[in-house]
RNA sequence: GGUCUGUUCAUCUAAGGGUUAGGAUUCAAGAUUUUCAUUCUUGCCAUAGGGGUUCGAAUCCCCUACAGACUACCA
């Protein structure tokens, strides 16, 4: 059994956009499964027609795309357990509820919704938390309770019932959780859970283990809000008789908010100013979108870098990770067992570690519909220029243009903060001699202008902090930017003379 | 309320009986860059509390506290 191939899957409900939490588990479970050799299936879990959100499986197909996580077997890929939308997969179910329902292991039941409200209510009255299980099934109405004959009318009517997993009474329950160890559950706090819905769907759990078993699951990686349903699904693998073939478990912790207390949501996000889904949403109800790292401007490799460090360690020294690298260097025993809070800030970090070892093209490239935006067009070879000039300084291309806009156009406005503490009265006759000497300049690139610059500064008797700040002011409008003889060389000879005859004038 | 899980610097985490408890992020200071950023150096900062077991405990056991998840004909 231990030599049984790797199978794992990623099996969200498309409820609403996949965020990072969800993510996070897709990409454990691909990174198992590569380390393994084996499967990643995706398998769309649309049991709840009530909170099918149109768009939903769209957008995790396409996240997970973008995040370089590859679906072996899944909705868009087929695959020989197709198919693997349990929607279309409906009319298999009843079957297995069945074969339950003959062994003893489940049961009709016939309570309406307001009837369990009632029950509900009632127990709460007394300060008690109602639960249909060994002590309360036999004053409730169904197929364990009402004579067979009653039970074969109410069947034949079209009366609503669902069908439930009769749970043995006191029965310790003991399964192994790949990072938290052996787990113990007693089946008396446990209730009987509706296996089958009035509405011809089953739920979660039945189609849940049904599936698994069918696609040949090797490997159950899922989020730390399963684990109380853990002994169920153990339950439900025994009652089957597929116990040998059961999947081993393995529930990865929760990723927190950043400050306080509780799990990460989407509020979170809008109040601190980070996303918490890989990819713009719009809500196809009310219209609302929520931010996605891809249009924010981080690089899907950066991304799913921080994700797999959430949580997991390689138990080295070593952050910055390719996916194939992470693949190679995964296991769950490194997963930690602790619930993990997110850091916006170490995020923008793993991007400025992938952007900064990026191309200068490739960035350019990016750059280019930024500078289109303002208005400007440039060659490529221009853009990734000045990429290359300034991306020690940013996290994100969006950023570019803040530290090198004066590149590509004269400054408009100077800082006034530098003018007050740089623009001495002694400065613009100063300067107006720079813009003479810079016309004599015949060579026109960073090391010929630098030379006899510093030459011409030191003959004069000139402060160089001075005059260095404010030629840069006259240049940039700042006290920002790059080597101002690499400035000068980009934008030119004459518009560098020109740019200072302006300051001269303006300031 | 009940059940289960968890708890090491502000944050992510290493150390699975013997180290001055290590690294990274953030923050602060200094150096470099005659600007800013980068880079480098330094600093700040932790084993939730209490009991055991042991020559020795962050590590094993128990209790307490705190936190989280679950407790639907939702997944």
């Amino acid at each position: 059994m231990s030599k049984r191939r790797v199978r794992v899957r990623f099996a969200p409900s498309p409820t609403g956009p996949l965020h990072i939490g969800g993510v996070r588990t897709a990409l454990f479970n691909y990174l198992f499964a590569k380390k393994h050799g084996g499967d990643f299936l995706l398998r769309i879990e649309d049991t709840d027609q009530a909170r099918y959100v149109p768009g939903a499986e769209d957008y995790i197909q396409e996240a997970l795309e973008w995040c370089g996580i590859k679906v072996d077997e899944g909705p868009k890929q087929d695959g020989q357990f197709a198919p693997y939308r349990q929607s279309e997969r409906k009319d298999l179910y009843r079957q297995y509820a069945e074969q339950l329902l003959e062994s003893g292991h489940a049961y009709y039941a016939f309570d309406t919704p307001e009837e369990l409200d009632q029950a509900r209510t009632d127990a709460e009255a007394k300060g008690e938390t109602f639960t249909y299980n060994a002590l309360s099934r036999c004053v409730m109405k169904n197929s364990l309770s009402i004579s067979e004959d009653d039970c074969k009318t109410l069947l034949a009517s079209s009366i609503h019932h669902v069908i439930r997993f009769k749970m043995p009474d006191n029965l310790d329950v003991t399964e192994v959780d790949l990072i938290r160890g052996s787990v113990t559950f007693n089946t008396s706090t446990l209730d009987d859970k509706v296996l089958f819905k009035s509405d011809g769907m089953p739920t979660y759990h039945l189609a849940n283990v049904v599936d698994d078993h069918l696609m040949e699951i090797s490997h159950v990686i899922r989020g730390e809000e399963w684990l109380p349903s853990m002994p169920l699904h153990v339950l439900l693998y025994r009652a089957f008789g597929w116990e040998d073939t059961m999947p081993r478990f393995t529930h990865l912790p929760l990723i927190l908010k950043p400050v306080g207390q509780g799990k990460l949501s989407k509020r979170d996000g809008d109040k601190m100013g980070f996303p918490v889904f890989p990819l713009l949403w719009k809500d196809p109800e009310t219209g609302d979108t929520s931010r996605g790292y891809r249009e924010d401007g981080f690089f899907p490799d950066a991304f799913i870098n921080m994700l797999a460090l959430l949580g997991w360690n390689p138990g080295t020294e070593q952050e910055i990770f390719s996916m194939k690298e992470l693949c190679e260097a995964f296991s769950l025993e490194r997963v930690g067992k602790s619930g993990a809070r997110f850091d916006p800030e170490k995020t923008n970090w793993f991007n400025h570690q992938y952007f900064i070892k990026k191309p200068d093209e490739e960035l350019g490239e990016l750059l280019l519909p930024f500078l289109k935006e303002k208005g400007i067009t440039a060659e490529l070879s221009m853009a990734a220029r000045v990429c290359g000039m300034v991306k020690e300084r940013c996290n994100f291309v969006s950023e570019i243009w803040d530290q090198s806009y004066f590149l590509f156009e004269a400054p408009t406005t100077y800082d006034e903060k530098i003018v007050a503490k740089r623009w001495k009265d002694d400065v613009p006759a100063i300067m107006g001699e720079i813009a003479e000497f810079f016309g004599t300049v015949e060579q026109w690139n960073a090391p010929e202008i630098k030379e006899p610059f510093s030459v011409l500064v030191t003959a004069k008797g000139w402060n160089f902090g001075t005059v260095m700040n404010s030629l840069r002011l006259c240049l940039v409008g700042g006290s920002f930017g790059p080597d101002i003889f690499e400035i000068c060389d980009l934008i030119g000879q004459e518009e560098t003379v020109s740019r200072i005859r302006k300051a001269i004038e303006k300031i």
